[in-house]
DNA sequence: CTAGGGTTAG
């Protein structure tokens, strides 16, 4: 087998750390660059070190022996490495598992799986490590192939009753996607330990059988933080932040502290459910643990706040940051953008590039969100040339959909549709979504009915379309269209989404779905709403029952329009906070026009700061206002 | 010198 790594080149070492070679002094620095040591690339090069360590009679031990390896593995050199630890004085194979677990680890984890074929061609003598860190580059590289012939040398080497080679072994089946192989090494296993458990649950879990993982979670005989972690996270992942929540809870009860990766999915969970309060006291706890310094921690603690609705909260986390990555200036960028500040989002953005931050595709995302939201057309075009010209990052099909978005929020409808034309990649149903949304702002029945002619076959149980649709045709009062949507949605079997929204008042979510009657604190509510309704009337409202798309008497569209969600939860929460403090209301679906008109006087009404989490963005009300600009 | 969990987008 021909054996090449997979890079030319490893790093140099990061500090040397022998001294007398750098010494200007020293009689060996004119005979051997004062970087060679640690930096040699060649057999060539390496026999220049060597000889310079004869002539200074330097002990080989110094010799890094990971380049040793390296450089020797792949070339016609193999032999004069062995030579080289064997005057080293350390096992032979002792060396090269440290090569492969170095391997394994970095990102060439390939060169593990060739140096394991070399050291077969040179019968070195395998022992249990060799097969763990090959068998974790094979994990890596979900090379299962490689990974039975690892297996069949564990099992020829009689290596069977070791526990750690045997999870390692699950381990590579399960993460290859070999469940069915997994399954049966689990079943079959005479040991396991909670290792073993946490693997099967974290694969299932990958693999969105979270049944399944929470199956296998519930008959562990013991648990570790890394299995709660893992089971909260696959909730998370699976989008039930609720059950992650209650998990979490179960795991303070059952007397386990929350590691950083706890407090990241706990943290994602928050930002998911608009869980504000725990979300802050995770963060204290996260202080108190000493985790304030961690990244990923403070990265997700940007999302959390940003989606919790407390922008400036999000900034102290970004502005205290000692160290931030890509996904820290992408998170507040995209955070920025949800709210409406996009000039702030671009100057971040600006500020960014200035420190030679290189950003990523999401970056861009966050970047075009920020001026489809805002309507910057010529921007928003400028940065979706300059993400592939100037950072080579190819466009995805969210970047797209973002650019249809913008096009058709603005009313350039026709260069909307003209550009999902000329998209290279398959436009899906948000791209075309996205057009639709454009048509009912705009009132262009035409382009809505070209959009649903693909909606009906790219994604025909979405409900949020036809209603769109119908909302359209409501609009222009083509009222036989709009039952002929209906009788589609009857025929496709697609209900409607109800609307529900919800608001937490010390500590308890309550929730209203649109038209409920159900809430205990109902009738008080009405009765506040019609004091409400006069004041709001005097401010010139006028009910726009044009969004509701019942057949029925107007004034009964107007008691269905006054039974929306928010609104409910909205009176709810001024009756049950303080006056003067912020009100955060979440919403599954977006916002009818008739709520926003109506909450922004409520806003001045009441001297009191709305804050609306949309489905796709943040509204904040404030003195008559809203901060999308009535843009959205 | 050996095994297992984590962040931005939706």
């Amino acid at each position: 087998m021909l054996c090449t790594p997979s890079s030319l080149y490893l790093p140099p070492s990061p500090k040397p750390n022998q001294s007398y070679l750098r010494n200007s002094h020293s009689p060996t620095s004119e005979h051997l660059r004062t970087d060679l040591l640690h930096t040699f690339n060649s057999p060539f090069e390496l026999k220049q070190v060597h000889a310079c360590f004869i002539k200074t009679s330097t002990p080989l031990s110094v010799l890094p022996l990971l380049r040793v390896g390296f450089v020797c593995a792949f070339t016609s050199s193999f032999s004069y490495a062995q030579q080289i630890f064997e005057r080293v004085g350390k096992p032979e194979i002792f060396v090269w598992n440290s090569c492969l677990k170095a391997f394994a680890e970095g990102d060439s984890p390939i060169d593990a799986i060739l140096l394991f074929y070399r050291l077969r061609q040179f019968d070195v003598f395998i022992d249990s490590f060799t097969c763990s860190f090959v068998l974790k580059a094979c994990s890596q590289l979900l090379d299962v192939s490689n990974g039975r012939i690892v297996h069949a040398f564990v099992e020829k080497l009689g290596f069977q009753s070791n526990l750690f080679l045997q999870n390692t072994i699950l381990h590579l089946y399960s993460s290859c996607g070999a469940m069915g192989d997994a399954q049966m090494l689990f079943e079959n296993m005479s040991q396991r330990d909670v290792v073993t458990w946490n693997i099967m649950v974290t694969q299932l879990v990958k693999r969105d059988d979270i049944e399944g993982a929470y199956n296998l979670f519930s008959q562990m005989p013991e648990r570790s933080v890394r299995s709660w972690t893992s089971m909260i996270a696959g909730f998370v992942q699976c989008g039930k932040p609720k059950e992650a929540v209650d998990l979490f809870v179960q795991m303070e009860e059952a007397g386990e502290r929350a590691n950083e990766v706890t407090v990241v999915a706990v943290l994602a969970a928050c930002s998911d459910l608009g869980a504000l309060d725990l979300g802050r006291r995770i963060h204290e706890y996260s202080n108190r643990s000493g985790f304030g310094r961690n990244v990923r921690i403070s990265n997700t603690l940007i999302d959390m706040y940003v989606k919790c609705g407390c922008l400036e909260d999000a900034c102290r986390v970004f502005d205290e940051m000692e160290e931030r990555t890509v996904v820290s200036w992408s998170a507040m960028i995209g955070g920025l953008a949800m709210h409406g500040r996009a000039e702030e989002a671009l100057r971040l953005f600006s500020k960014m590039t200035q420190i030679g931050m290189k950003p990523n595709g999401v970056t861009f995302l966050g970047l075009l969100h920020a001026c489809s939201h805002m309507g910057l057309i010529n921007e928003g075009r400028r940065y979706f040339a300059s993400m592939t010209r100037d950072y080579a990052i190819i466009p995805q099909i969210e970047h797209y959909g973002c650019m249809v978005d913008l096009y058709s929020r603005a009313g350039l409808l026709q260069e909307a549709h003209e550009f999902i034309m000329n998209m290279p990649i398959k436009p899906n149903g948000v791209v075309w979504g996205a057009l639709l949304g454009g048509c009912r702002v705009h009132n262009n029945i035409e382009l809505a009915e070209e959009a649903i002619r693909h909606l009906l076959e790219l994604d025909p149980l979405n409900d949020g379309y036809y209603v769109v649709l119908s909302n359209i045709y409501a609009q222009a009062e083509q009222w036989e269209d709009t039952a002929r949507v209906r009788k589609l949605m009857r025929d496709q079997g697609v209900k409607k989404t109800p609307g529900w929204s919800s608001i937490t008042v010390d500590g308890v979510v309550h929730e209203f779905v649109a038209g409920d009657e159900t809430h205990p604190k109902t009738e008080e509510i009405f009765q506040r709403w019609e004091k409400l309704l006069e004041e709001m009337k005097l401010k010139g409202y006028v009910p726009n029952t044009s969004v509701v798309l019942l057949d029925m008497e107007e004034h009964d569209k107007v008691k269905v329009l006054h039974r929306h969600s928010e609104k409910l939860a909205l009176v709810f929460g001024l009756m049950n906070t303080p006056p003067r403090t912020p009100i955060r209301i979440m919403k599954n679906l977006r916002v009818c026009e008739d709520c926003h008109a109506a909450l922004k006087l409520i806003s001045a009404i009441v001297n009191r700061e709305i804050v609306v989490r949309d489905r796709n963005r943040f509204h904040c009300f404030k003195n008559g206002s809203c901060s999308c600009r009535d843009y959205w």
